[in-house]
DNA sequence: ATGTAC
């Protein structure tokens, strides 16, 4: 296990383990930490998954982990890898099952008090309108064909359909629809799993939350963003569901010969991967990018049946309910970006797996209105607990591959969470506290008690005080929908 | 996260 004498302190909030800890690492790690958090991530195998990550073949200095981090397939969750285009390894374990994991949100002009008397019936709407739980089945019942269509067209797909807008679109990270994704290297059997499962939530941490826009701390950011103090907002959390889960499952084990192909020696197992520049590197990233279509045309038609529920809900009583679109961004997600290095342009694969991208201003991937302030970042929080509204900085393009932390990070297993919490109990303090919930099961909820998480607070705290991410606005949720 | 085990 890492030792606290191991990591060298930077500042209050950046810490590092130097690339000579271990002779098989060819970067450091970099770590987004107060002393606390960082105490809490030495409980688990988090910080060994860093190090392996940076033993990985073209990986660039440094992998940078998260103040939200905790141990994950083969790789943490809250970790960045950033591997070279022409040398680099491209790893599943370091994206994430779940491809495209990622936040949605809306911003509705209706002030909470007038609200108030109907959440209640919003939250059943929204529960009804969105299909939740593990293997639930959607409304979109797709061909192979239709399918690969939306693997190709992402939320463009739901544009042809009139289930979106071109401000929708506009406003969700590249455009809803990733470039060079092929259906052809995704199996028959993850199709199969996908083609019932579109425009549904899931299970798990995947919610559908009803916010308060509590306080806005950037004016004109939240001015740009359509944030208004008071005002109601729709947070969607959600992924490829069996679709990328299934892709995933199949490219670790397929890559498997990969690795010995090209003789590649790995600390573990589980960080299978490829060389980007091999045919093997190539299927896994068109596949992946299909799954991240995938769920960018997923969140965008839960979207839609979330201003289903709001039109039945308030249309007549209050005077504007329309949801715009603020942002939709991955924390699932490679991508092949270029960054400075040492003064020059390096392109790379940016790993990031429970990591946001957070891109500073005047970059062209980012819509006209957002270009001079930068990337909207959507932090969901533990249940019952605040979601954030982040933005992207000069100083996260520089120290951290252009990325931010993703959401609270567990403490607890879900494991020790079911033991440990009853889920009726916390049913009824959330109700108590005015918060309404409508959940599938009482121990998927118990799985997802804010106990079980970290203080997401103090996460953005720590990424703010870094400079990684600046604060635009905190949301206060009253309503929950869980699978 | 996940037809929570092929």
């Amino acid at each position: 296990m890492v030792r606290l004498q191991d990591i060298r302190k930077i500042n209050d909030y950046e810490w590092e383990i130097p690339a000579t800890y271990r002779e098989d690492m060819r970067a450091s790690v970099r770590l987004f930490v107060t002393r606390r958090l960082l105490e809490a991530s030495l409980e688990d195998l988090s910080l060994e998954q860093a190090i392996n990550a940076a033993t990985l073949p073209g990986v660039v200095d440094p992998v940078v982990v998260m103040p939200d981090m905790h141990q994950g397939y083969g790789f943490p969750i809250g970790g960045v890898a950033a591997t070279r285009v022409s040398d680099g390894v491209v790893s599943p374990g370091a994206i994430g099952y779940d491809i495209n994991c990622g936040v949605r949100l809306l911003a509705s002009q209706i002030p909470y008090e007038q609200a108030e008397p109907y959440l209640d019936d919003l939250a059943t709407a929204l529960n009804r309108y969105c299909p939740s739980g593990v293997g639930t089945e959607g409304e979109y019942r797709l061909s192979h064909e239709e399918l690969d269509q939306v693997c190709r067209l992402g939320a463009r797909w739901a544009l042809k359909r009139g289930l979106a807008s071109e401000e929708d679109l506009r406003r969700t990270e590249e455009g809803g629809c990733l470039e060079d994704a092929d259906p052809t290297r995704v199996s028959h059997k993850a199709k199969e799993r996908g083609r019932t499962q579109l425009g549904t939530l899931g299970a798990g941490n995947h919610f559908l939350e009803v916010d308060l826009i509590e306080q806005i701390f950037d004016p004109e950011a939240a001015q740009a963003m359509g944030l208004q103090e008071g005002n109601l907002a729709l947070l969607i959390h959600c992924g490829s569901r069996g679709f990328g889960h299934q892709i995933c499952t199949d490219y670790v084990q397929d890559l498997q010969s990969a690795v010995k192909k090209y003789g590649i020696r790995l600390p573990d197992r589980e960080l299978v991967c490829a060389p980007i520049d091999s045919p093997e590197g190539r299927n896994y990233l068109a596949a992946m990018r299909a799954a991240a279509n995938y769920a960018f045309c997923n969140r965008q038609l839960l979207a839609h049946a979330a201003r289903r529920a709001f039109e039945e809900v308030f249309a007549g009583k209050v005077r504007n309910w329309h949801l715009h679109q603020v942002y939709d961004i991955a924390h699932n997600m490679g991508k092949i970006e270029t960054h400075l290095v040492n003064g020059k342009p390096l392109k790379v694969c940016v790993h990031r797996k429970g990591a946001t991208r957070a891109f500073g201003p005047g970059f062209t991937e980012l819509p006209e209105e957002y270009r001079p302030l930068g990337q909207p970042v959507l932090v969901p929080g533990s249940m019952g607990t605040a979601s954030w509204v982040l933005i992207g900085t000069e100083t996260s393009m520089q120290r951290s591959w252009g990325s931010t932390c993703h959401g609270a990070g567990r403490v607890l297993s879900r494991h020790k969470a079911k033991k440990e919490i009853r889920g009726e109990r916390l049913r009824d303090e959330l109700e108590r506290r005015g918060i309404h919930v409508r959940a599938g099961s009482m121990s998927g909820l118990a799985e997802e008690a804010p106990q079980a998480y970290k203080d997401v607070d103090e996460v953005v705290e720590t990424v703010a005080g870094a400079g990684i991410a600046r604060k635009v606005a905190r949301l206060r949720p009253v309503a929950v929908i869980k699978g």
